[in-house]
RNA sequence: CGGGGUGUAGCGCAGUAUGGUUAGCGCGCCUGCUUCGGGAGCAGGAAGUCGGUGGUUCGAAUCCACUCACCCCGACCA
């Protein structure tokens, strides 16, 4: 009988949940190295998608990819001051170009640095890459007409984190960073919200994640940035995750590596620049924001595999019933991520279980009832199940498809707005916070000092300041008692 | 990096206090037969350097030291 499914549940414990639902999808495998994941195949291949979906949307505004090294010149890193600040902490360092071989005193052989082979100037390992894309755009700029000059790359990074989480944080991750040059001051800002709302489309359009788009304040700002946009998602816990960040540079970078052009006066100026990035953090958005206790939910412009194909037989019908999903199946290959599973060692139901850890959004199952009636008996990962049709199958699949994507939107957006509250008083604020995890949405007044004193006494932090701002006129911020300035998403975060 | 916890077959665990032949159990895996609409049944079988290294001992999964990884809670961050 129905045996329980032993998935933790997210109210038991969200973090074991969390990290069952990964093991149990096939998502991630542990490395013998501290930090750092293996992406099994079902994982990456969420990460294709991200990738295909987002690259066309890079080259629809105007960007190219390109491809920077994985090692930066140490000295690159303390060029800028800020920048150097962010990332020294947790770098790592290439300081050997060779190994050699030696024998231990108890006969065994080992390797170690070979002492001769110690590099004149250490390489870190980028932990982003805007220092190395500086230098070389130092080589390629020089003129306004090189201007913008839109650049993309999709690339690992290392970051020595202290914690790490899967797909959160982790010691090497995978993203894109966006690196443009400007001729002016306006234009990068324009790019960087351009991007920022590239973003927030895709979130929302591809992996069903509504999203706040704002600014981060000073204190939140990435290290060398005068401005940083992101979007925040709220996961099942009520945390948010920032899910992406747009960087206005300024002139830092510029004035750092040198890097000037001629303007239409001939004069000389130093190039304004942006970056932007978003890693396969998204994954582990994704799966906070939409899975449930039975395990992984994929949105379908995600999912590796959109559609499961499961033939149910007796042996009398077997070739009958394997005839028609051979049939359905070839019907929907070219048009879906489809997999037909004919496996004859596992019975139905273990199959069911399988493909549902694994979020297949759509389950079609096919027996010889169903071929009688020219049907399929459609199970929705979203719930919900129906005959369908065999008879213009495609059609139907693409429609339930579509709308299975609409409706995680939905349900995404309507939990997220449910998880948005406002407070009338710091004392509130302390309170409700914790006990009530959530956005917690002020008309905010203060300063730094301000974020610091809140986080120490909440752990909650300034998300953003969205992009829409409604007047504050007259108002009061309840967290500092000082005039408000503008509003702010107050939240517990990853 | 600080505090706490866990590492025994692919997964989940027992065994460790009080050291003692061939280290068990459930699931999974392999073979065969019967099955097949929500985790199949029976029979047979394979699979472990007990996280690693070093030590104590006649003898170590068990005791000691060091070390690695993972998890939880903090400090730091995409």
């Amino acid at each position: 009988m129905a045996r329980s499914k032993g998935l933790t549940t997210r109210s038991e414990d969200y973090s074991a949940w969390y990290l069952e639902v990964i093991a149990r999808g096939q998502l991630l495998d542990d490395s013998p190295v501290r930090g750092c994941k293996v992406l099994r195949p079902h994982g990456y291949a969420i990460w294709e998608a991200i990738q295909r979906q987002l690259d066309d949307r890079f080259k629809a505004t105007g960007h190219e990819n390109a491809y920077f090294p994985l090692f930066i010149p140490m000295s690159f890193l303390s060029k800028e001051a800020e920048h150097v600040e962010g990332f020294a902490k947790e770098a790592a360092l290439v300081t050997h170009h060779r190994l050699r071989a030696f024998t231990r005193p108890d006969g065994t052989k080992g390797v170690e640095p070979d002492p001769e082979s110690v590099l004149e100037e250490p390489l870190v390992v980028r932990p982003t890459s805007e220092t190395i894309i500086w230098h070389m755009y130092g080589r390629w700029i020089d003129s306004w007409r090189d201007l913008p000059l839109l650049i993309n790359q999709w690339a690992n990074v290392v970051r020595w984190e202290m914690k790490t989480r899967p797909f959160l944080r982790s010691a090497e991750f995978l993203w894109q960073e966006g690196h443009t040059a400007h001729a002016t001051s306006a234009e990068a800002v324009e790019e960087a919200v351009k991007m920022l709302d590239v973003y927030t489309e895709f979130a929302e359009n591809v992996l069903a994640i509504p999203v706040l788009p704002g600014r981060k304040s000073a204190r939140e700002r990435f290290a060398g940035a005068l401005e940083t946009y992101t979007i925040e998602a709220m996961m099942q816990n009520g945390w948010a995750l920032q899910s992406g960040t747009s960087h206005f540079l300024g002139q830092n970078f510029a004035r750092a590596f040198d890097v000037t052009f001629q303007n239409e006066a001939g004069e000389r100026e130093l190039v304004w620049a942006t970056s932007w990035g978003v890693s396969t953090r998204l994954i582990g958005a994704v799966i906070m924001t939409h899975s449930d206790d039975d395990g992984l939910v994929l949105p379908p412009r995600v999912a590796p595999v959109q559609v499961v194909i499961v033939p149910v037989y007796k042996e009398a019908d077997k070739e009958t019933v394997l005839g028609a999903a051979n049939k359905l199946f070839r019907e929907l290959k070219g048009r879906f991520r489809v997999k037909l599973d004919d496996r004859d060692n596992l019975r139905p139901g273990a199959k069911f279980f399988e493909w549902e850890q694994k979020g297949v959004p759509l389950r079609l199952e096919l027996g010889s009832r169903d071929v009688a009636k020219g049907q399929a008996f459609a199970a929705k990962r979203t719930g919900g199940k129906f005959g369908l049709d065999l008879e213009g199958a495609g059609d139907r699949v693409s429609e339930v498809l579509d709308a299975i994507q609409a409706e995680l939107l939905e349900r995404a957006r309507a939990y997220r707005d449910s998880m948005i509250y406002s407070v009338d008083s710091r004392e509130a604020f302390d309170e409700k916070i914790n006990s009530q995890p959530g956005f917690y949405l002020v008309p905010w007044g203060g300063d730094t000092a301000d974020e610091v004193a809140i986080q120490e006494a909440t752990r909650a932090t300034l998300r953003c300041l969205p992009m829409e701002q409604p007047s504050v006129e007259g108002l009061t911020c309840p967290l500092t008692g000082k005039p408000s300035v503008e509003w702010a998403y107050f939240a517990r975060s990853y």
